[in-house]
DNA sequence: TTCGTTCTAAATCTTTGGATTGATAAAATA
DNA sequence: TATTTTATCAATCCAAAGATTTAGAACGAA
């Protein structure tokens, strides 16, 4: 498969000018790939991508300089179809997850043997995400476990089911911002009626307000709305 | 490394009781399984897994008569150690995003290998968590999308840097349900220092009332609470 | 020192929100 | 059929929220 494609133009970053040259001659060897370049600057990486629009590129994400997750991230708001493979030293859960979020394609370990890069070159190249099996493994742990107390919390018993389905509508427009005339308005009803509505909502969701009320509507999953723990 | 492991308890649970037949014979020629039930009722499988307490569950997750997601999700709130292979018709990157998230180990399509079905279960005996490639591929892309806006927005410009530290103290106490009187007595200031800075805020948020605010506040990832657009 | 910002506070006023009661009509359900 | 639930609306009434103005004290920067 990999002998009928054109040549896939790679980039590569690290800071260290040694595993730079090493990388280099590497996917050099692979008949498949053209190096478009290679630099020790996040910030030098980002000016050649503009310019030469690498199909792939190999970034180092434990760099001093400049964060290399963040490199990524802004490589990734320029919106080409340039696709980023993060290179770490590390098989941290928090940092596999936190380059996958951004839109890393792939993460291979600097320790993993020279074969298994060039076949994570290969499958990005060819489209496709790919996470060497034990760092897949480390991803889908840390993933599942930031959402079990989701699932925890959907576990208990939820107000919200008690709800009409007008109330839901009148809900599902608190939760926009509305007040008692802009629900009025877009329901077509009077202001008193969406007052009584709302007051059957406090009671069902035991809560005083409507802060309250809406609060409760986005911590228990309403509509497709959900939180997540989740963080950058 | 397979044969000097113990034998893994298996349990299969297909809504179709040809499929049933067919993997019941598949898995039970491998000769490190012990297939200890076969059901085609999600309900009756939950029994079985309270009472065998299986190593690993087959589980097909298109029934008509319980959803296999749900099921899946009744077996992860029980805390067992039993891990779960979803089995599915569809390669739908929504229907996987949301079987990992809820605590599958695994996700095998009823069209793949039999040869595949049973790597999968040797990976997810060994502690793993196992996706097929392309299956895995689908899920980061999913997983990526369901990021993209969410850093686009904190791309553009956050009103909540604007707000003084005070201010950031009072609208935290907002999102948390509080009134003026409640929020005054947790900062120890007077209701109408309260009112002050609440009015500074909807101000810099731009917003008109205490709801607008808190739902400004969350969406534009006020201290580490952070909304997704992903739902289960 | 002067200027700007922040935090504090009060006074005043208008609007909105929330509680309560009561009532009608349609629709679902027993 | 009788009963319950749901959706609709009105009229109060009080409390809370929001807008606006003014102002003192503290603090840091120009």
């Amino acid at each position: 498969m990999r002998e009928f494609k054109r040549k896939s133009r790679v980039l590569l970053v690290d800071d260290n000018s040694d595993h730079l040259r090493g990388i280099k001659e590497l996917v050099s060897l692979e008949g498949c790939y053209d190096v478009v370049g290679a630099t020790t600057s996040a910030n030098v990486a980002i000016n050649l991508i503009k310019k030469y629009r690498p199909d792939i590129v190999l970034m180092d994400i434990n760099m001093p300089e400049k964060d290399g997750l963040q490199a990524i991230q802004e490589i990734e708001k320029l919106g080409l179809d340039t696709r980023i493979i993060a290179l770490s030293g590390y098989d941290d859960a928090d940092l596999i997850f936190r380059a996958m979020k951004i839109g890393a394609k792939g993460y291979v370990l600097k320790t993993m043997a020279s074969a298994q890069l060039i076949y994570a070159i290969d499958e990005v190249s060819a489209g496709k995400v790919y996470l060497p099996s034990a760092l897949s493994s480390r991803f889908f742990e840390y993933f599942q476990r930031s959402f079990k107390d989701e699932a925890v919390v959907s576990d208990e018993e939820n107000l919200l089911t008690y709800l009409t389905s007008r109330e839901e509508e009148v809900l599902e427009l608190l939760t926009q911002g509305n007040n008692y005339k802009g629900i009025a308005g877009k329901l077509f009803i009077s202001e008193t009626t969406v007052k009584t509505h709302v007051n059957n909502i406090f009671q069902k969701l035991q809560v005083n307000d409507r802060t309250q009320a809406v609060l409760y509507a986005l911590n228990n999953g309403f509509g497709n709305r959900k939180r997540s723990k989740v963080a950058v």
